[in-house]
DNA sequence: CGGAAGATCCACT
DNA sequence: GTGGATCTTCCGA
């Protein structure tokens, strides 16, 4: 694989629902204790702000928990979840807007080992294992509040270029685990590769 | 101050 | 397919 370059600050602020396709096949590098663990991405959903009900800037909310969601994009914001998760979200647009697009799964390329060892399962490993969910990818790398606020252009965590994922290779759906946000619950802003094994369940059709 | 819900995951049937 | 784990965060009283 060649030199991959960063992501500037200026990929992410765009909107959200133009930024998570984008997202697609690129890379998350993550440095830990001298090792490089690498994830393609391959499913994204986005957050469109105060105007969507699933969104944590909904109705213009702001709160100690989503200060970071409010920043200019380019940074993460990380969320605690169902008393045991962690979600990395990429903030996208501009200072203000509550844009964002939630990394869901990624494909092991580097690490997958110690990767699996940071999910801590005993069974027998199954695609999607490593990070097959947000939670999962958040185990996976190691990613916590810590990282909530923190740029994704440089330091330990950074996402970088990768291989285009053309129109053809994706799938466009309704987001997940998000019934309770009315019609904004069919929106299709959840993004994936087609028929790759690492995205979570359930599976887009046609793929 | 208390209750309820949540952008989830896993084991088990 | 279902239910339990687990706890922070938020909102209403």
């Amino acid at each position: 694989m060649g030199r991959l370059r960063t992501l500037p600050p200026k990929f992410y602020r765009r909107p959200a629902e133009e930024v998570a396709p984008d997202l697609l096949g690129r890379l998350v590098v993550r440095e830990l204790e001298g090792e490089r663990l690498i994830l393609r991405i391959v499913e994204v959903e986005a957050y469109l702000g105060a105007g969507d009900r699933a969104s944590h800037a909904w109705n213009g909310r702001h709160t100690e928990r989503n200060r970071s969601l409010y920043a200019d994009g380019g940074v993460a914001y990380v969320y605690f979840i169902y008393g045991m998760h962690f979600c990395l979200n990429a903030v996208t647009g501009h200072r203000g807007n509550g844009d964002a697009v939630l990394l869901r799964a990624g494909e092991p390329i580097r690490g997958a080992e110690t990767m699996l060892e940071h999910r801590g399962l005993r069974r027998t490993p199954r695609p999607g294992d490593v990070a097959g969910g947000p939670g999962k990818l958040c185990q996976a790398l190691k990613v916590d509040r810590d990282f909530d606020g923190v740029a994704l252009s440089r330091g330990p965590l950074r996402f970088t270029e990768g291989e285009p994922v053309s129109a053809e290779e994706m799938v466009t759906g309704p987001r997940i685990g998000i019934g309770y946000a009315g019609d904004a619950a069919a929106w299709p802003l959840r993004f994936s590769i087609r028929g790759n094994p690492h995205v979570s369940r359930p599976r887009p059709r046609g793929g």
